[in-house]
DNA sequence: TCTTATATTGTAATTATTACAAAGTTGTAA
DNA sequence: TTACAACTTTGTAATAATTACAATATAAGA
């Protein structure tokens, strides 16, 4: 807590409550979580929190580096804290989503075109 | 146009004017487009088009495999007619989506952890 | 033609997200 | 401590993509 307090404030970003919160629980739930997600586990911890706290929360630590939007499921976006380097692949039968350690480099010989 | 109406009869699916425009749609136009962009585009051509169609049309278009729905983007769905084998890359920067051919079977060492 | 099944359409509902203004909190300087 | 400005959080209302659903239209078969 103490460290995600220093780093928080490394960035610029005020340390407050919900803040910290909201990056603890990315931190230890690696599983892609919704902004949802994040708001229905940490309501009972902090009964006032807004779930516009967390949209606005998320999209700071996006626009900092801290956080990856991930657009991979159906009309969710999911939140994912994770610096390592790798890339996600999802099963077209069960949307399951696989963290793959594969480097973009690998890709480099093999684009053909890129669309908006 | 007339091999689409074969195709959709030999998939079971009525070809209608609507659900063959659809289809000629995405296969003219291989940048992922949303359901609107379908929509906006065929709404000269069939002045009464229902957006309702479009989105029934392409999720039957999906459940008989003649489409891929796509999650990639902010919110909303893509939709791609390629049935050739590729990957999906896309770049954190402009959000530009590059197709990759790249068999899912080079992927199968690299596994490390899936999440639903 | 009549009947039945299927397709299309339009409107209203749903859900994730954002806009925005009000209320709360923090830090600093007198 | 008090006052004030800056920043945060909150709640409600708006927006946008998608779906539910019922009504209308079209097509196919007897």
């Amino acid at each position: 807590m103490s460290d995600l307090r220093t780093m928080l404030k490394e960035k610029g970003i005020a340390p407050s409550v919900q803040r910290i919160k909201i990056l603890e629980y990315l931190q230890n739930f690696k599983t892609h979580p919704t902004a949802d997600m994040i708001y229905q586990a940490l309501i009972d911890d902090i009964p006032t929190l807004s779930k516009t706290t967390v949209y606005n929360t998320l999209k700071q630590f996006t626009e900092k580096g801290i956080l990856m939007e991930l657009s991979l499921f159906e009309n969710e976006t999911r939140y994912e804290y994770d610096q390592s380097h790798h890339t996600h692949f999802k099963c077209t039968k069960c949307s399951r989503i696989y963290d793959i350690m594969l480097d973009s480099a690998e890709f480099s010989n093999n684009i053909i075109e890129g669309h908006k």
